[in-house]
DNA sequence: TTGCTCCTCACGTCACGTGAGGTGGC
DNA sequence: TTGCTCCTCACGTCACGTGAGGTGGC
């Protein structure tokens, strides 16, 4: 019989550890003093603690341990469970891959720019989401705006945050001019006066949720936009995406002074791993 | 300026993720009504949650993002950061790649192999350990237990935790007789009774530390022990490692009865990883 | 008697999730 | 007035580490 510090030396392990293993019923004693409230441990423990570390060291959990020496595990459940335990292990791994990928990336970014904007792209999923819109092709860029500002000028305002949005559907500038949606989010059940505004050729639609969404965030409504095209398109580039689907602009804050400077932007562009690279 | 509701529904996280960067000072929302305790955020805030996001994702902990942003950190420490939380992922990612090799070898001997006694044995660091002890070659094993139970019975006992052990020195049968040593683990600054067994060839020395031990307790005092040599040498050869020293035998608890059956003991085999494989 | 080990609280870790219970604005 | 959102506690998570403060056996 061995008391825990003795036992704790054997085994390599804290006496905390043992007192905790007692604790919580994982590993108790062969014998406590019921009036000392010592712990006694015999050699023979020594194999139910290394097997508990040694599971442990497979990754389960204390309590997966407690329920598989407690309810006598047959070895088909047992493989079961490494097995899942192995798919866990594998997919953390691979995020710790995507993990090491990205430091690169944002290694090679800091290197190669000079400034760190590309710490400010996301990746998050976006719900499906209801919008009231137009879509129509236009000639030119210049159109384009003044179709945006008509839209932003006549569209209803709602709550705050209703937001006016556009999305580019033509890839890049084609020869047969820009396929463009404009039109503004719809929060929850608000009223919409759909009527009022049929003979523009505004519908109401949903957009598409996307699953890995590249976002980034543009302070000022001017050549702002441009560069922040640049950055995420640099982002994507580096970080071994490639796009997948019509990049969307939200108006989180419309400009209140000329220059535009106040305005802020989301920049959105749908992107899938590019397992090209 | 949005809400908590609103502005965590515009960067895709939850609420109590935006108060808690308040409470540690994180990200304070732009505004703060004083009387009703409101938060209220600016668009402009998101370019600084996003910045968040992106570092927390590469895995650095929320204390640093808080020390980088506040320090206005320049390119290089960044970068520095950068390499150092890649060279923490880099190990972990081995460790994980170490796990799953286990869980596969587990997997392997569950399936060809009838029992799962594969499950005790343990790898650990072992400290460097005085003790007294004497080695000879000796012709055949019954010598060696002959000479083994002399020295048990030779040896001055000290407390509980003061083991006898054996080291086998000799690789396998060697055809020159087996190369032994018998001894006392020396606990502590015990009184050692040095001289009066000096003419038996005891002597004091110090046992090297091993980083990577592979152990197994068995249990039982007899055929056991063959059985117990062979579970480790399967484990070894099966978890990737190779068989790095001479191995060692600690007796945990001597036996009582005649049969041996209550004997425990521990078996140390010095592994390294056997990158052939 | 002096050390040494043992014991039981109980807080800290890390980044929030999850109610409980109550209040202000449309 | 009814919902909706907001707020602040405060506990839970996971596997222990780390003192604090006190006690029994040689």
């Amino acid at each position: 019989m061995f008391t825990v510090g003795q036992f704790s030396q054997l085994a390599q392990v804290s006496k905390r550890l043992l007192r905790y293993y007692d604790q919580i019923g994982l590993l108790k004693p062969a014998y406590t003093d019921k009036c000392t409230q010592r712990r006694y441990y015999r050699a023979e423990q020594l194999t139910d603690l290394n097997r508990i570390l040694a599971l442990k060291d497979l990754g389960l959990s204390l309590e997966q341990i407690q329920k598989m020496l407690r309810d006598k595990i047959s070895s088909d459940e047992l493989q079961g469970m490494l097995l899942l335990k192995k798919a866990e292990i594998e997919q953390q791994l691979q995020a710790e891959l995507q993990r090491i990928r990205n430091i690169e990336a944002r290694l090679h970014l800091i290197r190669h720019a000079e400034k760190h904007k590309h710490l400010d792209v996301i990746v998050k999923q976006i719900p499906a989401q209801p919008v009231m819109s137009v879509r129509l092709v236009v000639d030119s860029i210049e159109a384009g705006l003044k179709l945006c500002e008509e839209a932003m000028t006549v569209l209803p305002t709602q709550g705050a945050d209703s937001f006016l949005f556009a999305i580019l559907h033509s890839d890049g500038i084609g020869e047969g001019g820009l396929d463009v949606e404009f039109g503004r989010l719809i929060i929850a059940s608000a009223r919409i006066p759909v009527l009022a505004h049929h003979e523009l050729g505004f519908c109401l639609r949903q957009l598409p949720a996307v699953e890995t969404m590249a976002t980034y965030i543009v302070n000022g409504w001017d050549e702002s936009i441009l560069t922040g095209y640049n950055t995420i398109a640099t982002w994507v580039q580096v970080n071994g995406y490639r796009f997948a689907g019509p990049p969307r602009e939200i108006a989180l804050q419309l400009p209140q002074t000329p220059d535009g400077k106040d305005g802020v932007a989301e920049l959105q562009f749908p992107v899938e791993p590019n397992h090209m690279v």
